[in-house]
DNA sequence: TTAAATAATTGTCGAAAATACAATAATTAA
DNA sequence: TTAATTATTGTATTTTCGACAATTATTTAA
């Protein structure tokens, strides 16, 4: 087997992409900014960085949420690496994708560095993105929605206290298909929710309940039956 | 923000690890090797290499592949990455994990230059492994168990003809728990198999019959129904 | 040749879940 | 007070799930 100088090896570089997920008016949308660079200066694209030598994937993944977001202990999930030897203009450099689940409206999410301007994109309508940023983003949204159905993910992206018809209605935008109030509310009975005296406010008809996600029931559902959460 | 030297960055290297499995006596096996080089050697290892500098990540996991089996042509699923920066004792090696379903019958796995001694390893007795292979292993194992449940990839592990005994069994060694046979009959009904007039042959009680996969068949229901492989 | 043994295959029944659709209750705004 | 709107609950039918029983086909030993 034909063998190159070993140290030939050592001459690429890394980094990650760390797409966000939120949920706002009825539609799931992922942050986007404008590269303020070169290469693609001025182009939508994923927020990503290089890795530092001397830093673990997930850790620049965290990294680069805490420069958007300023946020920190948000759950990250890894999608996967792209790593065509073409992708990137200057050099060899493999991505590693990450995506996390935020609350839209608990942060401003602001322009870092490299970055001019930010977006928040429906993620049926995402535009022509920077390098290979189209492909990362379709694979990684197939991802969500898959762990959107075994996964109590919707409940990060969902404000702290929401109606049975934002959560129905988040399925609805993921699944893309209309479903039936009364069957949904009967496939969620399983689902530890924690029901509020609270009603919904200003809103021109009658108001309606607020729940909350009751993660700890949850936790402790999963680990002593074996319930599994499915959509 | 802190910025190093741009060219600091490419100094790493990235390997491929392609975890092939299969499936004999009831069990699913993992191939592992048996390492004859520094750093690990004589470990128990799952194979890999790094990967060229013009070769795409698929390519490389498809060259190992075809060095270990001489198979192309089979199905490669990416399952995760892993960056540690101590991973490697001799630089930064991100490695990204890949896994593939086969036939242990159909060839002879052979050592290379990078193995000594080759081994086809149940899943539920891996030993230890060089570097950070258990925890690559054993994240990819989970993963697998997953697609198991959701995609019909357990047809590439049985042989071309199997029973439907040998396809429960196999169900019984993923998910550690005895099935039972009158109920795994009745949830296979939509799965497309082609019956044969061929029965078992060689053994001392009835013979089972003989079923294949209707690959093309499957596909074609994936696409014109709602249908989804679910076990 | 026949019976015992073994495993393949099919059937039944009740519980639980999914699906379609209808009815009722609680608010707001005019 | 009432129309409009939406939340919430209910009913009836079909489909799937799970436990278990019954039947059938084949081999081997007597």
């Amino acid at each position: 087997m034909y063998r190159i100088n070993f140290s030939e090896f050592f001459t690429s570089a890394f980094s990650v992409d760390c797409m966000l997920f939120g949920y706002s008016q009825g539609q799931i949308k992922a942050l986007l900014i404008k590269r303020a660079m070169e290469p693609y200066n001025n182009f939508w694209a994923i927020p990503g960085d290089l890795v530092y030598p001397d830093e673990d994937l997930d850790e620049a993944a965290n990294r680069i949420l805490k420069d958007l977001t300023g946020l920190s202990d948000v759950g990250l999930h890894q999608a996967q690496s792209f790593g065509h030897p073409k992708r990137h203009p200057q050099g060899r450099v493999v991505t590693v994708s990450y995506f996390a689940m935020v609350r839209i409206e608990d942060f401003n999410a602001k322009a870092s560095s490299w970055a001019d301007e930010i977006s928040w994109v429906p993620i049926h309508n995402i535009p022509v993105l920077a390098f290979d940023h189209n492909l990362i983003m379709s694979t990684t949204i197939e991802l969500l929605k898959q762990k959107l159905r075994v996964e109590p993910i919707c409940f990060d992206m969902l404000p702290d206290r929401f109606t049975l018809n934002e959560f129905q209605q988040l399925y609805e935008y993921a699944y893309n298909q209309p479903l039936d109030k009364a069957n949904f509310r009967k496939k969620i009975k399983h689902v530890p929710l924690l029901a509020h005296d609270e009603k919904q406010k200003m809103v021109k008809h009658r108001p309606a309940k607020l729940f909350s996600f009751a993660k700890e029931e949850y936790k402790t559902k999963v680990e002593t039956s074996d319930y599994q959460f499915k959509m």
